[in-house]
DNA sequence: ATATACTGTATTAATTTTTATTACAGTACA
DNA sequence: TGTACTGTAATAAAAATTAATACAGTATAT
């Protein structure tokens, strides 16, 4: 097993120009997720677990976008005693969920590896 | 012409829990879509112009939206002397456009009409 | 065994973005 | 001519994001 196989979070938070903290806490997610793995320790890292081709973009979307919705997580508080008010949450929910899901549809038609290919 | 046409931002704002000039700015917005119309002096405000089952979701979605992407704004700045760095933001760029008009798709499914009708 | 270099995670600080506030010129109405 | 709006700018406050620091736990190499 040759080091080069795991990247450590400061080698990508360097190219991201970003903080490794970051990384690690992102990449938490994706391992959850089963799409990366982790080892601790001297020479440890991260490394991709599934074959690239077989990630679509879509799985990567719905892990990193966790519980909420993506373009809304609805911290209005209308006027519970107002007809539309008492409902315009539970309504827009419903399109903000739509639109996740159109997000997730327009991205299982790429895999992480035709992406990389365009490189 | 009835005052009760004109909604004033200070209602609006009211209704939303929030600034008027904020709903000042946003539906400035509006108006140069020319789904509203606002009249200024007293009594003045602001009403819709375009008939409520003319409008279909998906409108407003792209006049609010302007310019950027709706799920990022590409503020990265990767190391241009990379081969993936170099080209990265155009190719996200470009599933970023294809998100949005996914997002815009979705929502052409409905007019406003339609959604001011569940209340 | 022991120094080294990682992850994982918590806490706090800094930065950026968003929203609110204040102020006021311009305008239409009564 | 006073009043009540919009439109817009400038600044302040609040919220969200990102960075920095610290350190326990762990695997490796010597």
């Amino acid at each position: 097993m040759y080091k080069e196989d795991w990247l450590t979070s400061s080698l990508i938070a360097g190219s991201l120009s970003c903080n490794p903290v970051l990384v690690r806490k992102e990449l938490a997610t994706l391992k959850e997720g089963g799409l990366i793995e982790s080892k601790e320790g001297k020479n440890g890292g991260i490394r991709i677990l599934k074959s690239a081709d077989k990630i679509y973009l879509s799985e990567i979307f719905n892990l990193v976008k966790g519980s909420d919705t993506v373009l809304s997580s609805l911290k209005n508080k209308p006027n519970p005693n107002c007809r539309v008010g008492k409902q315009i949450n539970i309504k827009l929910d419903t399109i903000l969920n739509d639109i996740d899901n159109a997000i997730s549809n327009e991205l299982q038609k790429q895999t992480l590896e035709e992406f990389k290919n365009q490189f």
